[in-house]
DNA sequence: GTCAACAAAATTGGATCCAATTTACAATTT
DNA sequence: AAATTGTAAATTGGATCCAATTTTGTTGAC
């Protein structure tokens, strides 16, 4: 974990006041706090499972690591906590937080819900750009060799089909859900036939968008969703 | 907003250690933290619709009222920041954040789709325990006058038929659902006939739970929330 | 050797202090 | 008077310090 992701935050659109100058400007103002700074890190950490389950977190070592003081790793560890990352109980520190089985698997049909309600409400809405942004995932996802890169580009593809429901509270209900299952869609991917079979849910969920078929990507979403949950509960030993 | 809350947590159930005496015990170890407290305060107000929405929050000011220093409460507003009840921006602090009506709409439609699935998982597992106490905070909500306690009494309705579905995880979301609209379904209740209608509802949803009609149960808890969500934008003067 | 009691070290929670930034406001210019 | 600049007050972010609590280790009794 490197401290020196401590740069300034290029933004793209800083709002253009009424100024004569054009300039590469550089929004200084929004420069990261330490607190956000310490929340990534671990967060993805966490999620790339770098950190395995119960591992303590000690605020002294964090903060000695990005040079702080323990107040902004405070604040990221509890952040961290209000997503289910991490359990924080008093006087005794913070550790990575698993969740069993059978909440994964409580997760997963969360995102059953959510997500075939989303990419329903999607699809009257999608354009030719977003689209295209999912076929470059989808194609990235069967290429890549890297199973770091697998469950980034899942998401990718997943996330670029739901953005133009505009259902902002959803679409952050699905990103929490992501989070906490992330590093079992990881183990999923990685045993069996799990990336090829998961290309060709893809590419049919894909293909429904682009024919339009609001009906029949929700269904195919949602049996995608099902199938990796009912494969990992599978291979990881689980009646439900 | 009183200081005094800040009195000892009394817990019903302390593991039994192996003594002899049996004294009404004040479980020590689990005071609350003073960010806890300082959450649990600001989370009420914002939701009981005492704080307007972009009253600024000052953290001297909090940290006055409640003889605290501001970190805790640092620590509150960071984490009703997560739940979407305060904004906050660096260096110019929090103000309570307003939801539109198009958001609240989203919520709206959001609890649609996690209620309805959740009463339907739960109607197959409820006790005769659950189902009597529903009934005792249906009546109660029917026979109340208080307005204040209309929104708190429907929320512990619905939430005690959706308990015995054991689905955890949905039912965090659910009440974060609810903490965000908690403030519009006041304002829907106090309108009209609101509470004369929800009560009807609330009768006919109770029913089929109690004749165990799961689909039923589901079907009527959604139109249940449909209804309420219609007469709100219909009311406050919104299109969707 | 095992267990309890006690003390020391480690760790977290909260208070206070200082620095960074914003906001309010007076002074200055046009 | 309106706009701009400069300055002081208010406010937040972060560092350091102390107190509360847990954890660890040690001693002593049996």
């Amino acid at each position: 974990m490197n401290a020196d992701i401590c740069t300034l935050w290029i933004t793209p659109g800083i709002p253009q006041m009424a100024s004569k100058l054009n300039l590469k400007s550089v929004d200084i103002g929004n420069r990261a706090s330490a607190g956000s700074i310490v929340y990534e890190a671990l967060r993805k950490a966490i999620i790339d499972g770098d950190l395995e389950d119960g591992t303590p977190l000690r605020q002294d070592d964090i903060a000695g690591q990005f040079n702080t003081s323990r107040i902004p790793v405070r604040e990221a560890l509890s952040k961290l906590e209000q997503e289910g990352l991490v359990k924080n109980r008093r006087y005794r520190g913070a550790v990575v937080a698993g969740i069993s089985l059978r909440e994964a698997s409580e997760i997963f049909d969360f995102r059953i819900l959510m997500e075939g309600e989303v990419i329903g409400a999607s699809v009257p809405n999608m354009t030719s750009a977003s689209l295209s942004k999912a076929r470059g995932y989808c194609e990235e996802f069967h290429r890549t060799e890297d199973s770091k890169n697998w469950s980034k580009l899942n998401r990718k593809f997943h996330y670029s089909l739901y953005r133009d429901s505009g259902l902002k509270y959803h679409l952050a209900m699905i990103d929490n859900a992501l989070d906490r299952t992330e590093r079992y869609v990881h183990a999923q991917l990685s045993i069996s036939q799990g990336v090829a079979k998961a290309h060709d849910e893809h590419l049919a969920i894909l293909e429904a968008c682009e024919n339009g078929n609001a009906e029949l990507a929700s269904r195919l979403t949602r049996e995608h969703i099902s199938s990796v949950r009912d494969e990992l509960l599978e291979h990881l030993g689980g009646r439900r």
